[in-house]
DNA sequence: TGATGTGTTCTGCT
DNA sequence: AAGCAGAACACATC
């Protein structure tokens, strides 16, 4: 599941490889994913030159020549890869882009088809739903607005620090390290937290992340990187996925919980909710 | 066969 | 108003 520091290692690799080509055309093999008019919006980006890759959260926004961007999320399954016309069209690969010069293409790939890749102009896009509503991005808050905002609010902090609105980059996964790390309950109210728990989790966010990228993502269901290779994050976790394991810090034992309808991973020995 | 997990949006409730 | 619960989406994996 694609997270902050996976779209960001994405964003790179797509910097790297891709910036400053020409899209050529492009071929759609399912309308949902596009969500508009398929033969009009290929036709719209053919000739197009793209210019820059800006993350907000976990979109991708990918700007164009002539005023365009096309807004990515991978959602839970999706992918963006390179591959050449030589290799075989996959079977969940559901938009290729072609670019000129090379028989290099970008492809989007997406099991479950939630995903969505869109075209709106530049100066429109950030003004749509998913967009306009995030929160401040979780590697750029610093830490007197991240104080405040957890000031403001009083919910749980784990469903909170979910929600994309209310801090744009984390989920599941990050979220349960970054908790896991500042030794906070995923139960504790936001606004509940001391102040040096509050700065021990916003240096605990940055640290995660920061790591995360350094190791290309975590690579779990799948996930790789524009160039096939998988992240190594994921032998770094502590608590994710690690149900019934002894925890890392104290030799507790690791518990999954749900907890505002997801699931949960902490350690109740050192994440106290008192 | 059926439950599960995952991110986001939507609806409806308190 | 704010936050929460549950449903919906889609499908491989167990």
């Amino acid at each position: 599941m694609p997270e902050l520091p996976e779209v960001e290692t994405i964003a790179r690799g797509l910097r790297r490889s891709l910036v400053g080509r020409t899209i050529v055309g492009g071929v759609c093999y399912c309308p949902k994913i596009v969500a508009d008019n398929e033969n009009r919006w290929l036709a719209a980006v053919t000739d197009k030159k793209l210019k820059g890759v800006r993350r907000r959260g976990k979109n991708l926004l990918l700007d164009l020549t002539g005023g365009l961007t096309l807004w990515v999320h991978l959602k839970m399954t999706g992918h963006l890869y390179l591959r050449t016309g030589d290799d075989p069209v996959e079977p969940h690969d559901r938009l290729i882009f072609y670019f000129r010069d090379h028989s290099d293409q970008l492809r989007f790939h997406d099991m479950r088809r939630f995903g969505r890749v869109r075209l709106f102009s530049t100066a429109d896009v950030m003004n749509q739903r998913g967009l306009c509503d995030l929160g401040p991005d979780a590697l750029e808050i610093g830490p007197k607005d991240f104080a405040a905002l957890f000031a403001a609010h009083a919910r749980l902090i784990k469903p909170a620090l979910l929600d994309q609105r209310f801090l744009a980059g984390l989920g599941n996964i990050y979220a349960d390290e970054s908790l896991f790390s500042a030794r906070i309950h995923p139960r504790r109210l936001t606004h509940s937290l001391s102040a040096a728990k509050i700065s021990r989790l916003h240096e605990a966010i940055g640290e995660i992340l920061q790591e995360a990228i350094g190791k290309m993502g975590t690579s779990v269901d799948n996930y790789a990187g524009v160039d096939g290779r998988p992240g190594g994050y994921q032998s770094y976790l502590r608590v994710y996925g690690r149900v019934g394991l002894d925890c890392p810090r104290c030799g507790g034992r690791i518990k999954r919980e749900r907890i505002g309808s997801r699931s949960a991973h902490y350690c109740p020995r050192c994440q106290r909710l008192c």
